[in-house]
DNA sequence: GCCGTTTTCGGCCCGACTGTTTTCAGTCG
């Protein structure tokens, strides 16, 4: 059983308490929901804990849980879960998918209207709204039978927090949103919060928090504007809409001496808040989005700025990419936060591609060595690694690929000369199948080191392939493992790795990993990143760039440092050249 | 059912909006 298919077990379970008494199972269901939550976020498998009998370690798994679980692993089912489920149609948990749906209202529809086939279950409830069935039932009406012909629709479709965006995307979006709002004389800021301005590597949808004396005005504007499908909620200080690509934009509007209160209330995490107004609750500050309300006077206190307002309940600011209540309130409390890496800390790139014709593997560069020399020096870098992919071991003799990567040096030595920014001479090799490198040794002699990464035969055991990549990071020239995992958001799940062997095998050989900045990668994934450098690992940020542009995408490798709680000091490429140098010959 | 810088017992965030309701239930973030 995969944690994804365990999570949805356990939301499955807290439906089912909700439904036959949520008033009695309040706590459990709240448990449940946690304990699913953890699990969906962990970067190991649940099977391999049991294995090792670390489930404890999962946060929100205590005693009970701990042994449903591991009859789940030994027996396939768990009994107290089937007695929970008893008598709810399988139909309901297909019907939660859909937004708007939630326990009771899919139960209720399952339950009167005998739904039976949980395959189904969706396209029947749509057909029976359509008829108008739904409305007759009490406590439904017609304006909630065309709501759920049309939540039903819009999630075949794929809208609204169905599909997640890429966070540049998000980005794009989100600006067009800023700039129409800031035409308004009535918007004194406005500013993109949630999961995009804790720069989550996909985002569900867009939050936008805006400081007004006149949120109605604010609001009306909002709901104007021109790239909007439909409006999905409208009031007095909060409003939603769905843009014509299918995508939610929330807003919520406050005045602007209460504009920090909101600032934090909507970039969450949600987590995060709830440990916040937990930890501030026993000091008798209840908080909300509106500010701090002193529980025995009942006075409310407004505050300008994130600040003062985190200051006020005693700790220090923290970053947006730290907020997932993964330890950082309690730091923040003792004034203990690190001090995360910066895209200003970055000195450089060693993953770029040119378009020098070095008949690789794989795709080459769009943009010539001098190009992308150009645009570094216009970021201001001192130093840049080219690490095209290696010249084809099928289609040349080993001679002729010593000859391309000689003739690439020389270029590069050329170039050199007029170049104020530093080269490294480096390849991405590929790590064939059998843990050999793509690249004979007298050609990697040529080089000041390697970067070396996976991009065939993706589907080996986990054994296997940690000892592929081990092996194939165990060459003297190879430094940086680039793009550990794999993945590509939206499209394929990562390979098989043993993540704490990889770690450690770096660690003692001062070997780093990439943190690829390319936005459907953003890998290492930034919660793998906060495991490596607790267990001392080296990092390097690189864009991947294929072409000059895209080594404005940094910002975004930059990022899942910071989500993963990375220092100066964890990336190489914050060392300067000569630290570099000795580093690749380390 | 979990958890601990008030606690191993007694707590468990806070508020918005909609639709179907005459005061609230359900869903969402």
């Amino acid at each position: 059983m995969t944690n994804k298919e365990i999570a949805e077990l356990f939301r499955d379970v807290a439906a089912s308490y909700s439904i036959k008494n949520e008033a009695k199972f309040r706590f459990q269901i709240i448990a449940y929901q946690n304990a699913a939550d953890a699990i969906e976020g962990l970067t190991t498998q649940v099977q391999d804990l049991y294995k090792e009998g670390r489930l404890e370690q999962i946060p929100g798994v205590g005693p009970t849980i701990k042994t449903r679980l591991e009859e789940l692993l030994k027996t396939g089912k768990v009994k107290h879960f089937e007695e929970v489920t008893a008598g709810i149609p399988p139909a309901v948990f297909v019907l939660m998918q859909v937004p708007s749906f939630g326990p009771k209202k899919a139960y209720k529809l399952s339950a009167h209207f005998h739904l039976n086939n949980a395959d189904t279950a969706i396209d029947d409830i749509a057909k029976l709204a359509k008829k108008g069935e739904i409305a007759k039932l009490e406590g439904f009406g017609e304006k909630s039978e065309k709501d759920i012909i049309r939540a039903i629709t819009e999630f075949k479709e794929g809208k609204g927090k169905t599909t997640k965006m890429l966070l540049p995307y998000a980005h794009e979006v989100s600006e067009q949103i800023l700039d129409y709002l800031r035409t308004n004389k009535d918007v004194v800021r406005a500013e993109t919060l949630g999961s995009l301005r804790r720069m989550k590597s996909l985002v569900g949808d867009i939050d936008i928090a805006v400081a007004s004396n006149n949120p109605k005005k604010v609001i009306e504007h909002f709901i104007n504007y021109p790239r909007k499908d439909r409006v999905i909620e409208k009031g007095p200080a909060t409003s939603s809409f769905l843009t014509t690509g299918g995508n939610q934009v929330d807003l919520m509007v406050q005045p602007p001496e209460g504009f920090g209160a909101l600032l934090q209330h909507f970039t969450g995490s949600k987590d995060h808040n709830v440990h916040l107004r937990e930890y501030a609750l026993k000091k008798g500050l209840s908080l909300s989005e509106r500010g701090i309300k002193n529980v025995k006077t009942g006075k409310m206190q407004k505050f300008k700025t994130e600040e003062e307002f985190y200051s006020a309940i005693g700790m220090s600011w923290i970053p947006p990419e730290m907020r997932e209540d993964s330890g950082e309130i309690e730091l923040a409390i003792n004034n203990k936060l690190p001090k995360i890496v910066e895209l200003k800390d970055i000195k450089g790139d060693f993953h770029i591609h040119s378009s020098f014709a070095i008949e690789p593997s794989h795709d080459l560069g769009k943009n010539s060595i001098t190009e992308m020399l150009k645009k570094a020096e216009l970021l201001g870098y001192e130093y840049l690694g080219f690490s095209e992919h290696n010249p084809s071991i099928s289609k040349h003799t080993n001679r002729q690929i010593v000859d391309l990567i000689k003739k690439r040096n020389e270029e590069i030595d050329i170039l050199k000369e007029a170049s104020n920014v530093a080269i490294f001479k480096l390849m991405e090799t590929d790590i064939l199948p059998s843990g050999k490198l793509a690249l004979p040794d007298n050609a990697l002699e040529q080089l000041d080191g390697t970067i070396v990464s996976i991009h065939s035969v993706f589907k080996m055991d986990k054994n296997e392939m940690t000892k592929r990549v081990l092996s194939g990071l165990s060459h003297p020239k190879a430094k940086i493992l680039a793009h550990p995992t794999g993945r590509l958001l939206n499209e394929r799940y990562g390979y098989d790795l043993d993540f704490e062997q990889i770690f450690q095998f770096c660690k003692e050989n001062n070997k780093a990993l990439e943190i690829n900045a390319y936005p459907n990668r953003l890998d290492l994934t930034d919660t793998l990143v906060r495991l490596a450098i607790e267990a001392g690992v080296k990092f390097t940020i690189n864009t991947d760039s294929h072409a000059s542009y895209q080594m404005d995408l940094m910002k975004y490798g930059v990022a899942v440092a910071r989500r993963g709680w990375a220092i100066k000091s964890n990336i190489v490429n914050c060392l300067n050249y000569i630290e570099v140098v000795k580093w690749f010959k380390s």
